[in-house]
DNA sequence: TTATAAAGTGATAACGTTATCATTTAATAA
DNA sequence: TTATTAAATGATAACGTTATCACTTTATAA
């Protein structure tokens, strides 16, 4: 392992001082060098292979040009796109991210936020393990939640419009003629007090629909996306067995949408006519299943984005500003598992 | 924001010198301190809120305990899963992660080596956009590759045996009383000269069989997952529509196998029954879908903890150690994709 | 006791960059 | 031309840590 060029060996090759290097190869602001000299500076550093060490630029700046980011699991198929969004935006900006996965962990998860304070980061990106999560161990840096919860307003926050997207769901299957909906809940998130069972209630007063029993259905939290899925395909598998089933299932989640559309399709269920099946999130798992999957799409991609460019404002000006959350806009993403439902279907 | 405490100010504060807090706080090895001159300074350290600035301390080792993770894209289901391997062993070990994404443009994952030198990150694990990646660029980087490409023996490389693999799944087909098998390649990775093409007819030979015509099925390369399923999706729309058909189809990869399946679906063409669809890697969609996807199933998981092992035990080593390619196994995961051709089929 | 070793501490030099200020060189005005 | 200003460059001091070496103090052996 030979040692790096430094700007002094750069310096020495063309005969300036260190100074001048610096200016020409790490742009100091308003101050102008000839271009003979630093086209000789280009070539000696082109020539010695300097490359600028960014350990001590970092040292002597104090700021790493990097943002964290926090999640609980990267193998959950919500993640990946929004990440994708988040270093979109952080790229353009030059920084660079660490991720750090804790795995619902809230104990891992405070651990990360002292690890970011010793190391320096210029920001953070946070998708709390919990409701009860405390950011003070964060003190000096600047953070973005992704949530969507009101839990957090005094907090700066990215969330997607999970209410008004179910809406958008439970509005269409009503459209589509569907009068007995159930709601399937459960899955790997952690979602707190339950906005969705009161949504769906509140939905069918509005429609003057009385809410049969077992309407919601609630299956146990999984640790990750392989056991939320089983023990939605257990639950599933019990619940199309009944004697009457509903002509809808929506779901929180696209996980368990898939659970209950496999177990559909085994139990010969046809999928949309004696049943439709709508999911929410918007995972690539939907567009390759049987029939594919209709959905609430939440843009992951641009809440990434939005995150970050938030983020990034908020460190530029230093000034204290004002919080805000800020709730993304969901779509209602039809395909095959939604359809109106049979006339034998009906009472 | 005030300025942050240093050892500076510990030292003035219980009178000591700085040398002796470093020692205390930043336990340099083999040396002593008093019992009593230890607390001092920890309590001293606790009141003025002496926090270590990471980024003096990582200039002054020219270390960052930070790993770099290059791949083409976080949002194709292959990688979450190897990620997730890497960061197990990489959190054991006291290293965080910088993940850079490329998409698939070679001049980015250049780009991408410079930052590597220029923040010096102390190791990278790379999966190489193609196999004319030249890694010149890293210079002094230790370096693992994710491959399992035979171009790549000079490097330390981490891969999954798929070979062996496809052999499997081929064995398995033919067992099950198989003989008109089709090979479908194509999807999203770059795979460089065809090993499954030939592969593919040294099979063949072996058994006896002959090989009819189009049975090598080859899908153009998308861009990413998702248009890399829609190319398959409107291959094999066409494809499942000739008059003989084969009962088994092989695919390079799980995304591939999925289109062939959901398409199947669509034409009511029973899976197994009347075609086994048998894909490759072991994502997560191939759960899910109806039936499960019978597939060659890579541990991606044991690969990311295995690149990450090898890197550190490499970093460790400061001496050359004879370069290594490493094929992790892989297993035929049965599930209901796959069955016996059914009589009917029969030629 | 005295000589010797061991343990504990202090003083100080890096590390490579950026930023400030001083100085030289070139350009413009008188 | 000379005086004055502007542009370009050089010299140098930080930044906070670690690590080396020198020096004191304490413990152990003779």
């Amino acid at each position: 392992m030979k040692k790096r060029a430094t700007i002094i060996d750069v310096a020495k090759e063309c005969g300036v001082a260190q100074a001048t290097v610096a200016r020409v190869l790490n742009g100091q602001t308003g101050i102008r060098t000839k271009e003979s000299t630093r086209t000789r500076v280009f070539k000696a550093a082109q020539k010695v292979g300097y490359q600028r060490n960014a350990l001590a630029a970092n040292f002597r700046l104090q700021q790493t040009k990097s943002i964290a980011v926090s999640i609980p699991d990267i193998t959950n198929p919500f993640f990946p796109e929004l990440i994708n969004g988040i270093q979109e935006v952080l790229i353009e900006e030059g920084y660079s991210m660490v991720q750090l996965y804790n795995d619902w962990d809230a104990n891992v998860e405070k651990e990360h936020f002292n690890y970011m304070v010793r190391t320096c980061v210029d920001g953070a990106i946070i998708s709390p393990t919990g409701l009860k999560v405390s950011f003070n161990a964060l003190d000096p840096i600047p953070f973005i939640l992704l949530s969507n919860s009101e839990k957090f307003s005094m907090y700066d926050t990215v969330g997607n419009d999970s209410r008004n997207g179910m809406r958008l769901a439970l509005e269409r299957l009503y459209q589509l003629g569907h009068r007995r909906i159930v709601l399937f809940i459960g899955g790997s998130m952690r979602s707190g007090p339950n906005w969705r069972a009161e949504l769906f209630r509140e939905f069918h007063q509005e429609k003057g629909l009385s809410i049969p029993q077992e309407s919601i259905l609630e299956s146990d939290y999984g640790v990750n996306t392989t056991s939320s899925f089983d023990t939605a395909r257990r639950f599933m598998n019990d619940f199309l067995t009944k004697p009457k089933l509903p002509t809808a299932i929506f779901s929180s989640n696209d996980i368990l949408a898939l659970a209950t559309l496999q177990v559909a399709n085994e139990k010969g269920i046809k999928v949309p006519e004696s049943l439709s099946v709508v999911g929410m999130d918007g995972i690539f798992s939907g567009e390759v299943s049987y029939p594919p999957l209709t959905t609430v799409q939440k843009n992951r991609r641009k809440t990434g984005r939005c995150a970050a460019l938030t983020l990034i404002e908020k460190m530029k000006s230093n000034k204290d500003r004002s919080t805000k959350m800020q709730l993304l806009s969901c779509s209602l993403l039809e395909r095959g598992s939604m359809g109106p439902p049979s006339k034998t279907n009906e009472i």
